[in-house]
DNA sequence: GCGTTTTCTGAAAGCGCTTTCAGCATAGCA
DNA sequence: TGCTATGCTGAAAGCGCTTTCAGAAAACGC
């Protein structure tokens, strides 16, 4: 027996549907629909039934072109598989989740649009906010719609001295002051190597600078050869500490740039008979749920990924609701001392 | 000096003011605007100079409204922050990239709204079709979608039987069946504790029958005291086994239900003194980037989520194209073989 | 040179909704 | 009883766009 799955064409149904159902005007379908004015009760219960036999859901965009709103909140990612993408959109969704918005995630990968008018994927035409991961917008377009007045919160970056867009993120220079205090105090770590985050990534530059600040002012040399291009990302530093072991370069710490960075280092070591931490003491940043699991547990600065997104969210929702939120949030993060640097041995 | 940062109220300019300005009626600018019909190369110019001078884009909604489409698919998630919920996005955006569509995720938690009229946060009303994760819509709601002739594809779950919706999902069976015979036939592990799913799980049920099927088929029981619930979460797992050892019951082998779990399962081990794989081997599901990095690395069923999320947004985009893709996706899954179960012992 | 295409353009009708405005009862008040 | 509040409802305008339809101008055919 052949099921019929033919397509039925049957168009969905409209306000006006109900409306000639329920024998009213659409006028007052609208209103029982968002209770915008007093509805007598005998009609509204005609039109709820209307409703429901219909099975009638308002068209969003319709209402969204009337209303001038769209009661969504753009998330703009450069790329998506980042592991601690997940926690970001957890704090998002919860900060969401209680008001009437949606959130339309986008991940970039800029492929230019030929046509210059069509801008970004997700902006004023299709949100009334949005979060603005680190690189996933280039400068003009961010100034474009800051001159617009278009409301935006920035994730992992600070805006352009002149645009007074608020901003999330995490403070860097404590965390890493912090952690290298840790190898070079307690540890006596000297010849630490420092694996930098993709270029032009703001986090990461703001690392480095705080390093070369800290380890100035504990009189330890930064040397050249110990730092090295990596991209918060496993395989890269595992390539990064391969050819630094190749090239037969001396060194006794590594700081990874992030956790899953750190975990290439931790393969790379092992992979070459270097022990850790007897060896090479090795230590990340951000401290994702998965560092306590690794081999020897992860020493590292723990960063509160998921309440970044919350505290975004936030300031973007305020600023939709016309308030004026704090402008720069730093997060404060924490060392966590694990094993990989030394401390807690069995 | 004080910043003004006053929000300028000057509106955003529309397809009219963008007519005005370059002396031509609304319908050239749209013609100029898709390419729907020839227009004059000066006038053109024109147009495209008035847009460049207003810093113009189109109006989504309005456009959406006009056309009837909106251009977007969803993708509706049970919660966000599972662990392989970036690689499926992943794979749905590399399906995406190449077309129009544009992706508009919701985590729901359930949160059942008061309204009966509005139903899913997102549905036709603001999508061309959707994605739809295992447990993150009642059936009855799939079921009046699907009436309706909403383009929908199933994420881990088959429809009910009959719905004729397209559904991708893994080869729970064979990866089952292939590591309990490794571990029995190639171990001689016997007393294998089976770390369920969350309750209701497809994937988690189907996995379960498999088990069974096969301890069944080569003569090994299935002890129920072995079976413990899990909810393929980390904690739940490592409680789980927790709790068995404390219960003082005898067991060799663990099936962790997925990596995650399998964290848990090899926390609470060590946390007992017992040794991975020589007292209890522990094996997998999924193969998440870190399985190879735990300790001992995990043996486990390799599972391609991304190519899944890939292959339904796939599914769903030719579904939108009209076309009727197959009906049922089973991607093969492969055992992958490191050190949990006893192999490769260095 | 005149009808006939062909090319380009604008007016206007919608898409499905919200919202103002006015209208009509009915209730309240004197 | 007449008057103004009050409560409820519908007509109609409009949100910003696409798309038919028809008209004007230019190009073509003979």
């Amino acid at each position: 027996m052949i099921h019929n799955d033919q397509r039925k064409p049957r168009p969905r149904p409209t306000i006006s549907d109900v409306a000639r159902l329920a024998g009213v005007s659409i006028s007052t379908v609208s209103r029982v629909l968002n209770d915008t004015a007093p509805v007598s009760p005998e009609v509204e219960q005609r039109v709820l039934q209307a409703i429901e036999m219909l099975n009638y859901t308002p068209h969003l965009a319709a209402r969204n072109l009337a209303v001038r709103k769209t009661e969504t909140i753009g998330l703009l990612l450069p790329e998506v598989g980042n592991n601690f993408f997940a926690p970001l959109l957890r704090g998002v969704e919860n900060a969401i989740r209680p008001t009437e918005y949606q959130l339309l995630v986008h991940a970039s990968l800029r492929v230019p649009d030929p046509a210059p008018w069509r801008h970004s994927p997700i902006g004023e035409h299709n949100a009334d906010g949005m979060l603005v991961f680190v690189n996933s917008m280039d400068q003009a377009e961010l100034l474009r719609n800051y001159e617009r007045g278009f409301p935006m919160v920035l994730l992992f970056f600070t805006p352009p001295s002149n645009a007074r867009i608020p901003y999330v993120g995490f403070d860097n220079t404590t965390g890493l002051c912090q952690v290298v205090e840790h190898l070079v105090q307690v540890h006596g770590r000297r010849r630490i190597v420092y694996l930098r985050g993709p270029v032009g990534n703001f986090d990461s530059e703001e690392r480095e600078a705080a390093f070369r600040q800290t380890m100035e002012r504990l009189g330890v040399p930064v040397y050249p050869e110990l730092v090295a291009r990596g991209n918060y990302s496993s395989i890269s530093a595992e390539q990064a500490i391969q050819e630094l072991i190749e090239r037969g370069v001396d060194f006794d710490a590594v700081f990874a740039g992030d956790d899953d960075a750190a975990t290439g280092v931790l393969a790379a070591l092992r992979r070459n008979g270097r022990s850790v931490p007897e060896d090479v003491a090795v230590v990340g940043f951000d401290d994702i749920p998965f560092s306590v699991h690794l081999n020897p547990p992860l020493t590292t600065v723990h960063a509160p990924v998921e309440q970044a997104g919350y505290v975004a969210a936030s300031k973007l929702l305020s600023l939709l609701a016309g308030e004026t939120p704090e402008l720069a949030t730093r997060l404060p993060v924490e060392l966590v001392i694990r094993q990989s640097c030394g401390c807690n041995r069995t």
